[in-house]
RNA sequence: GACCCCAUCGUCUAGUUGGCCUAGGACACUGGCCUUUCACGCCGGCGACACGGGUUCGAAUCCCGUUGGGGUCGCCA
């Protein structure tokens, strides 16, 4: 079925950097990358960089931090340059609005003035009346466009939505599950140009990966169904549209999609615990897919060799923490005693690491080997909140506002750029403020959920060295131990 | 709610042109052996083709329906 011969496939992986580097990302990204290798072709980094509200500075660093940590590389992209950049869409705007002009000229796309107001107002009215789904009611596309340009070219700020057929339908074919066709009139007349001048996903992900000759578009099934619209983009522009592969959605335990809320999402979590970059990306690579006979332990090269579309299984796999354990010992044991210590020591018994450590424990040890006793919560991945049941309450304060203020405090810091201890003191003290709780009882509560003691360093620099990720773990199963408790 | 996708042990899966399946492996759980302890290792146990109709000599494998789960319905990707 696949042909090793051409050398035509080039496939892309185009994360958005709007937060902490994904494992949903990092899992399309080797499928992506392992079909490519195993064709011969290329495997490109797209950065979609278009929202300009979710943008966070540290995020694409961080994604391709964690791609590379992971084994996954690419062959064109920011970073490395190639003969399709640029590679970041916020550096090709001129580009979509080039080819929204076309749209527009050729009566594919108009131009819409409603306000954000307005269309929450279409929406409500569709809630009411049932109409399923809410759409859009095309009011602006009967406007005359040489007036609706007037109005655009005087200043006021307006959308281009793209024509969608009134009926019929769209077909197209997904290579993991034959045809999917979808009725036109479930599909709503889709924004493809933002008021502030950026395209949307549909509009930018279609130019480029036309432009950038991706010939597989591999995502997550969730696309599925805004695919018409891009099946549609592709016909307008007159292009031949990608093949389309949808990789099954990562899943909590309860089946739902993976979620920050019940799983740790970062790729960086499972780094700071200990998970070793290959054991992750095995780990990766057996969720909806099977390598072959009863093997569930190989290699990157390996995983390359076999690579076949037929071996994808469609049913959401659920991301079992104790089988990427299992895993990750899997891949120690493979590891000679020279190289286990090489990775103590790449993880966090080094240098770097322990002057980050030092100042805080300096003048809290009398001997050297106080060292392992005083810091053994800032190396370990879980702590237990059992011994300090009596000490998780804040004076007059509901059970139940506790433990949702504890999710509410950790989902303020996620909003943070960074973990730096200014910062995350800012945002626990603003916290305190808009509870008016004090801030000895939400500091005890973080002290007890970040490292598991009643005493510790200071608490904000503690975290820092903990670390953004597993800080929030413990934070959120402190939240769900208090939850618990009677 | 509408539309779309999916459906083998609690979980990851094998099973891919229907017969070699009284459904195999792995994680987890569990009984035992080994052992100065623990871990590893070894042997064993528990445990699934969602249901109902077809097609066929024969279905986990094909078709239809039902049920269940998931996703999407944003000037987010």
């Amino acid at each position: 079925m696949v042909d090793t011969t051409d050398r035509s496939v080039r496939v892309r992986i185009a994360p958005s950097p709007t937060g902490d580097p994904h494992v949903g990302t990092g899992y399309i990204a080797l499928f992506n990358y392992a079909f490519a290798r195993k064709m011969g072709g290329k495997f490109i980094l797209r950065i979609e960089d278009t929202d300009q509200a979710r943008y966070r500075a540290d995020s694409e660093a961080a994604i391709t931090d964690a791609l590379n940590w992971l084994g996954v590389t690419w062959d064109e992209g920011p970073d490395v340059g190639g003969d399709f950049g640029p590679y970041h869409q916020s550096k090709r705007t001129a580009i979509y609005q080039e080819h929204c002009e076309k749209l527009l000229a050729s009566g594919h796309a108009y131009r819409c003035f409603c306000s954000p107001e307005t269309l929450a107002e279409i929406r409500e009215e569709c809630k009411a009346a049932k109409i399923n789904p809410p759409m859009y009611d095309r009011r602006c596309k009967a406007m005359d466009p040489a007036e609706a340009k007037k109005r655009a070219d005087a200043g006021e700020e307006c959308v281009v939505r793209m024509v969608i057929p009134r009926d019929g339908t769209i077909k197209f074919e997904d290579k993991l599950r034959g045809e999917v066709e979808i009725s036109a009139s479930q599909i709503d007349d889709q924004v493809l140009l933002k008021g502030d001048g950026f395209p949307t996903y549909h509009l930018a992900n279609v130019v480029d990966d036309h432009l950038m000759g991706i010939s597989h578009v591999v995502r997550a099934e969730e696309w599925i169904s805004s695919t018409p619209k891009h099946v549609l983009l592709y016909r307008y522009f007159g292009w031949d549209a990608p093949e389309w592969v949808h990789m099954p959605l990562l899943r909590n335990n309860d089946k739902s999609k993976i979620s920050k809320r019940k799983n740790p999402v970062s790729i960086h979590y499972y780094r700071d615990i200990g998970i070793l970059p290959d054991a992750l990306r095995n780990f990766l690579s057996i969720m909806g897919y099977s390598f072959g006979g009863d093997r569930e332990v190989f290699g990157l090269d390996e995983m390359i060799e076999g690579f076949s579309w037929d071996r994808v299984s469609l049913g959401g796999p659920v991301f079992d923490q104790d089988k990427l354990r299992w895993m990750n010992e899997q891949h120690i044991r493979a590891l000679t005693n020279e190289e286990l210590v090489d990775a103590f020591m790449g993880w966090r018994y080094n240098r770097e690491h322990m002057l980050k450590i030092a100042p805080l424990i300096h003048k809290r040890i009398k001997t050297l080997s106080d060292f392992a006793g005083a810091t053994e919560y800032m190396f370990s991945s879980e702590v237990d909140y059992a011994p300090f049941a009596d000490k998780l309450s804040i004076p007059d304060v509901a059970k139940k506002d506790i433990w949702k203020g504890i999710l509410e405090l950790v989902d303020d810091v996620d909003k943070l750029d960074g973990f730096e201890p200014e910062a995350l003191e800012a945002t626990a003290r603003a916290f305190c403020e808009k509870k008016g709780w004090k801030p000895k009882h939400v500091f005890g509560l973080l002290r007890i959920g970040s490292t598991g003691r009643k005493a510790s360093p200071p608490l904000f620099e503690t975290m820092a060295v903990i670390g953004k990720d597993i800080c929030r773990r413990r934070l959120r199963e402190l939240a769900e131990f208090i939850k618990k408790m009677k």
